[in-house]
DNA sequence: CCTAAGTTTTTGGCATGCCAAATACCAGAA
DNA sequence: TTCTGGTATTTGGCATGCCAAAAACTTAGG
């Protein structure tokens, strides 16, 4: 790469060194406890007890190994993703979502899948799309998503990655990734639940067919419709869900 | 609420200290730095030079008079948002945006504003969309936009932002402030362009209309357009911008 | 037993200082 | 002048330690 900054004369070379990115940056301290506290956060089940979740910065370091110093770093970082909240001589908090505001983020996710559902119509590749089948081949008539919830489950959340993938739209699915996140702390109770699951296969393979069909339109309300209809049963049916 | 580590006894004083919820936090200089650097990163016009903007730590602490360590924090957070990235032992650059990364955000933008239409027909109160024209009464056929791109150009925004937030949905409000936030950078040149300009308040108008007329689809149909029209701008006229 | 004043402990906020890697700089050799 | 080797400097990463506010605990008084 033709660097503006080269000291003084430039060797030959050529592009010999094209290729060689940059070795390893050795992840440091701040962003290995960044993913070790987002996935202890992501793993506990937020919403089990009456109680917030609290973080001590010393008890973290000390588990950690590390200072307080990368720690306090990370908690930063969590806090700007909205995952924990540290309130000032009082503690670290995990955040607690309510259902509106799952319902709300529910919502947005369907604005944006519908939106990549219209993208993937004029760009994705057609062997692609029908690849986003593979994820219920193991479901059907003779074996039922609702009793196989879990596993379904676990399939319809890679379905819609890949179906977001597909758009092509670094975005896209970066905001996606970001909601599920949020959302996945009702995990099981609501997006794999039994009632649900029932009418969620024909709605996929509905998203399919229009993509298939490159019908751009269709596509994007089946899309929306899909997902605001989670939204709509997580409204309607989330009372169990506490907070 | 029967809190189960109450020290002792729990006085009356029944519901007199609600309202009462917890006096200015004093915002940290973690924050203050947060937002200082925010606005800075935000104001420079990163486009403008060929060579990457550079921070640099120790000259912020001293420019901000603090020390490194809250310096530090803001800088990761910032990072967290996209507007910096930190190399190890080189420096934090700020972040600059290909055009196609900005088509990408305008077009996730897209998607948000047509879902908040979605929404508005349903819940917003007329007056509310009614008062959405007031952003483009000083506009007409006697006193075209295209001669006022940088008036028009805020009223312009405002009028997006007023629209989302007429969804009463904080997510779909987070999430598009945080993309306009990236997408400002291409400044004057973009949002404002004198061509684009002339049929922007005409589609603004229509957006109001079918709003007002509580027709979802069409509502939504209509911000989802007139915003792709602008990403579809961009990527079409984006060769001035340079990167 | 209950209240209330006083004391200790806890907790996040921040300043400092050192470290190693990467760079910039400089002098000496060809 | 042009390399080359070595040295000083710069820069982010991190460990430590102190501070003040707030909570938790203790104890004297009624």
């Amino acid at each position: 790469m033709p660097d503006p900054k080269q000291t003084k004369a430039s060797p030959i070379m050529a592009d010999t060194d094209i290729a060689i990115v940059r070795i390893a940056p050795e992840t440091s301290f701040k962003n290995k406890a960044y993913e070790a506290l987002k996935e202890a956060i992501l793993k506990m089940d937020i919403y089990a007890t009456p109680e917030p979740v609290m973080l001590d910065e010393r008890a973290l370091s000390e588990r950690l190994g590390v200072s307080r110093t990368p720690i306090r770093e990370a908690i930063a970082m969590l806090e700007q993703d909205g995952f924990v909240k540290t309130v000032p001589r009082r503690g670290i908090v995990v955040v607690r979502r309510s259902k509106a505001e799952i319902v709300d983020m529910i919502r947005a996710w369907a604005a944006l899948e519908s939106m990549a559902a219209r993208l993937i119509t004029t760009t994705a590749r057609k062997k692609d799309i029908t690849a986003l089948r593979d994820f219920f081949r193991d479901f059907g008539p003779d074996r039922l998503p609702q009793d196989h919830v879990e596993e379904y489950s676990k399939a319809n959340i890679a379905f819609h990655q890949a179906l977001i993938s597909l758009s092509e739209s670094p975005v896209l699915v970066d905001l996606t990734n970001d909601l599920l996140l949020h959302v996945r702390g009702y995990r099981q109770l609501t997006i794999g639940r039994k009632d649900r699951t029932a009418t969620s296969l024909p709605e996929h393979l509905g998203i399919i067919e229009a993509l298939e069909a490159r019908d751009t339109e269709l596509a994007e309300k089946r899309a929306r419709d899909h997902t605001l209809g989670l939204a709509a049963y997580v409204e309607a049916h989330g009372q169990e869900l506490f907070t």
